[in-house]
RNA sequence: GGGGUAGUAGGGUAGCCUGGUCCAUCCUAGAGCGUUUGGGACGCUUUGACGGCGGUUCGAAUCCGCCCUACCCCA
């Protein structure tokens, strides 16, 4: 193992290991000259096109599309008073048009309830209009004071899925939230992300909520990244913003709504869940190249190969699979590295020898060699990448098992987290309590109600006063 | 929010305290030519930078001021 393979740090040092993949697989470059901006590389972008993909896939079995524009009027902005509350430190403010100061300041929007419930008032007349359920995938910007990060803490968002459903009753929309908990179960199962659903604090709700379910994924350093959030809205906006229709009875009622959002966190997850010490290792429904075929050209075989690696690539596309061959005049081995940095699921290597056998070696990016029939090379190749989505699954989810520990004490706590895991504890609920835990740790109480097959909901007492309290989740958090 | 350290070519460093054309230098960086190719090939030629703006000076990577950015620590 004294390859000096290049100089991909660790992943054990897995901030260093973050940096420094998002430039060497060509993801993002973080040298664009505005803090917490960043620019997304092609082949970043193609990873962002497939989970994209995947999500919409799923968002679009109930909901429907749509765009809003960027710009918010202030008067619209500031409605709502806790949801000013919350992002009026962030807001990026339009206040000329040219060198004409504008009578009306415009706000970039730093998520969209404040654009869009004008509208939804306007749409919405009767019963029989909803539910409304439309979600959009726009940028959004917020000046962030606190450490940037590419795909993690930016002040341009660039890639945020917010839908937005408008309800008949508290209850329906409360339905929802949990049919759009079990959407966002499935987009990060299809991305074999493992992940915890828990309900937050108050303290800690979106701003202008009933409640807040969040979604949160422990990182290879034990530290948690949340990756989704699903808002049970209550008529919060729909008082502020009228958002009312005419029931069975004739009646003006209120309506309930809920919004729900996942942004590029969801790469930044999948990057950092699944790399290793080599590069990045893709899920093969994200990865823009699933197979890449170097073929082994030595000496006069040289043109009997291409032209084989060449059908075999065209078999594969014909297949429905994105395939990649590798012509470069680079040496084998420097080609496999290439790939595996970028984290192409499979490596199908293709050389005289193989030709003469009828056979393909195919060399799994989760480890593993085998020779394949090329007779039958579409169908293996389709089990092969199976058994590659499997394998990330599982060690997935080890991980995310051995970074969660139940715990009894305020001693206990810490112990834990300082190993760089996420505990949970008993806690009453109140609070002074919770402050104190946050404050003892310095950690933070994800949530309550936790739903994970990694978390049992265990009852106890309360780690700080003993009175009786449910299970919570405390963490470390990004 | 408070403090610290640092920005030199694609990446990594030296030079700065004690201004002087400066050949800077290393690499798995770029361009070109040739020999190579079953796990990161090699030779030769060559390109390219002092975070930004301003100041001091005959002269600034170096001294001064402001700004921007990055990383680390503490609340």
């Amino acid at each position: 193992m004294d390859d000096d393979t290049g100089t991909l740090p660790q992943k054990g040092n897995f901030s260093e290991w973050y940096n420094d993949i998002l430039w060497r697989a060509e993801i993002m470059d973080v040298r664009y000259p505005v803090k917490g901006l960043y620019v997304w590389y092609p082949y970043g972008f193609a990873i962002r096109k497939h989970v994209y993909t995947q999500l919409r896939n799923l968002l679009d079995r109930d909901h429907e599309e749509t765009l809003f524009p960027l710009l918010i009027p202030e008067q619209e902005f500031m409605k709502e008073a806790e949801h000013i509350k919350g992002f009026e430190d962030e807001v990026y403010w339009v206040t000329h048009g040219g060198t004409t100061p504008l009578e009306v300041k415009l706000a970039l929007r730093p998520t969209s309830e404040t654009a869009i419930y004008p509208m939804y008032a306007l749409w919405l007349r009767s019963h029989a209009d909803l539910p409304m359920k439309y979600y959009q995938i726009v940028n959004t910007f917020r000046y962030e004071t606190k450490q940037t990060r590419p795909l993690i803490r930016l002040r341009e968002i660039t890639s945020f899925m917010e839908s937005h459903t408008v309800h008949a009753t508290w209850d329906e929309a409360e339905a929802q939230v949990e049919y759009e908990l079990t959407l966002t179960r499935e987009f990060y199962d299809s991305l074999c992300i493992p992940i915890i659903i828990s309900k937050r604090p108050d303290w800690d709700k979106f701003p202008g909520a009933d409640y807040t379910m969040a979604v949160d994924a422990i990182m290879p350093n034990g530290k948690t990244l949340q990756i989704g959030t699903v808002h049970h809205l209550g008529e919060h906006f729909s008082k502020t913003f009228s958002i009312t229709f005419e029931d069975k009875n004739g009646e003006q009622k209120f309506a309930s709504q809920t919004c729900y959002g996942i942004s590029e966190r969801c790469i930044a997850a999948l990057i950092s869940m699944h790399g290793d010490d080599k590069g990045l290792i893709l899920p093969p429904v994200s990865a823009p190249v699933q197979a890449v075929i170097v073929p082994i050209t030595i000496g006069k075989r040289h043109e009997d190969v291409l032209a084989a690696a060449e059908k075999l690539k065209n078999d594969l596309i014909a297949a429905g699979f994105r395939v990649k061959i590798d012509t470069r005049d680079m040496r084998p081995g420097a080609k496999y590295y290439w790939w595996e940095l970028r984290g192409v699921p499979l490596r199908l290597e293709l050389g005289p020898r193989d030709l003469d056998a009828g056979k393909v070696m195919a060399v799994k990016r989760t480890g593993e060699k085998t020779q394949i029939e090329l007779a039958t090379v579409t169908d293996e190749v389709t089990r092969v990448l199976g058994e590659i989505t499997e394998a990330i699954r599982v060690r997935a989810e080890v991980h995310t098992k051995s970074h969660l520990c139940t715990v009894a004490s305020m001693d206990a706590l810490d112990a834990a987290l300082n190993e760089g895991k996420v505990a949970v504890v008993s806690w009453c609920q109140h609070k002074g309590c919770g402050d104190v835990i946050e404050e003892k740790t310095n950690a933070s109480i994800l949530g309550t109600n936790a739903r994970s097959q990694y978390v049992s909901a265990t009852e106890g007492i309360c780690i700080v006063c003993g009175k009786p309290g449910k299970a919570t989740l405390v963490g470390r958090t990004y």
